[in-house]
DNA sequence: GGACATACCTCGAACCGTAAGGTATAGTGC
DNA sequence: GCACTATACCTTACGGTTCGAGGTATGTCC
């Protein structure tokens, strides 16, 4: 039920993730409450979505973990690295490219001659 | 290889064929060459993408198909349903509200606090 | 006959967002 | 002590969908 695959929200937790973690460091479940602000409550990612991410960007070494004891609970703080850096750059720069190609498509008001 | 998941494509693909359609009636073929123009290069959709994406909507009643001889060869015409304007409209929503939420997200210069 | 554009189609693979569920601690009210 | 909620981490199965590669056939140009 609740669709499994909605339209327009591939690649987009990896980028919103990239993009705040760009600004400070942060962890997981305060993401989960920074996205929905961010997005102005546009998008709501859930921690099924935000952890698996985390974990891939990581391995993938775009980000470093840090864990920090907090009131005896544990967080896992997340910074950018340089290949982090970059992977928001080149997917931001895609963000353009593709939002734009959309934006040009349906502002068309006439029909195209193939 | 060339990335079989590409970011922020997904839904791309259907909402472009109902906006295409939208405006007049056009063959698969067509539609790949199209969506390449009005996208101003920006997006490139192969027939391996547009045909399954087209069964699909005919299926689901969103689009009609017509047949129609053309200089020996068979071109397969498809128009919008009320069902496939209904949908493209739905999409279009979705379409402004997640890039608008990216958009905000991505111009937020400064943190914010959970 | 060879090359190319047109025009349709199918298939497997890879990926990734989602919901749902699981664990554990801290704080609050009673 | 007990129930409830918020915090904070995590994993799993599901399902949809884009993509490239490949396959068939006709028309046109040389």
């Amino acid at each position: 039920m609740g669709q499994t695959n909605p339209p327009f929200m591939s690649g987009v937790p990896e980028l919103l993730v990239l993009r705040l973690l760009a600004r400070q460091e942060m962890y997981g479940y305060e993401l989960v409450k920074a996205v929905r602000v961010v997005t102005g409550e546009a998008i709501a990612l859930g921690e099924g979505v935000i952890y698996p991410v985390l974990h891939g960007l990581e391995k993938a070494g775009a980000l470093k973990a840090k864990r920090k004891p907090i009131n005896g609970r544990t967080r896992v703080y997340y910074t950018l690295t340089a290949k982090g850096q970059k992977r928001l750059e080149r997917l931001m720069e895609e963000w353009g490219r593709i939002s734009t190609g959309i934006e040009s498509a349906l502002s068309e008001p006439e029909h195209v001659q193939g």
